[in-house]
DNA sequence: GTTTTATATTGACGTTCATATATTAATTTG
DNA sequence: CAAATTAATATATGAACGTCAATATAAAAC
């Protein structure tokens, strides 16, 4: 991954709300209706930040019915993780 | 490290030109005239970046004469890369 | 087929952002 | 002290952002 992916991803991560969708997320899928309990804003805010997530590819989602069930793209989660885990630094 | 916290830093991260000045530092502090020469920016610009980074106290910074030394503050750049791999995900 | 449920889209508003030019401040050098 | 070097500050501007209310779409239930 180079800095520029790495960048749009973390401009995806930089609200407190979209972070704490995948924070949500690493315990599997959820709908918009179940996320929509853990937070204070309003639906269509919500699709909107789970657009944004999903536009850097760190989200997918699944239909269900009225449904649509979102979950974390492990391919592009692990790739950013380990972008971050390269930037070291000496003690 | 909380998720505001985190978000935060996130945020100072969500420009390709930042994400470029901390891999720049992993190899040791630089002044603003050194990095200045990797960017096509202009140095006010850059000088407000290292200040974006600086604010979530990613970068710490010494005088010497006329040049101002930054470097990674590795404290917080390791509890940072300690929360992002703490999102996993299950395959 | 009308109502209900779940989600997405649209358009607006105020805020924040990245960048630029111009200027100032501080230190070093001749 | 004057000139040069390095960095920070001030101010402006156009773009992007987070949020909302209102509306639209689509599937399910009755």
């Amino acid at each position: 991954m180079n800095n520029i992916d790495a960048a749009l991803i973390c401009k995806a991560l930089s609200d407190a709300n979209r972070l704490q969708i995948v924070e949500l997320l690493t315990n599997g899928e959820m709908c918009t209706c179940e996320l929509l309990e853990h937070f204070s804003i309003r639906q269509p805010t919500l699709t909107h930040h789970l657009m944004v997530l999903s536009e850097c590819d760190l989200l997918q989602s699944r239909k269900e019915g009225t449904r649509t069930l979102y979950s974390l793209n492990c391919g592009t989660l692990t790739k950013f993780r380990e972008f971050i885990a390269s930037l070291t630094c000496k003690r």
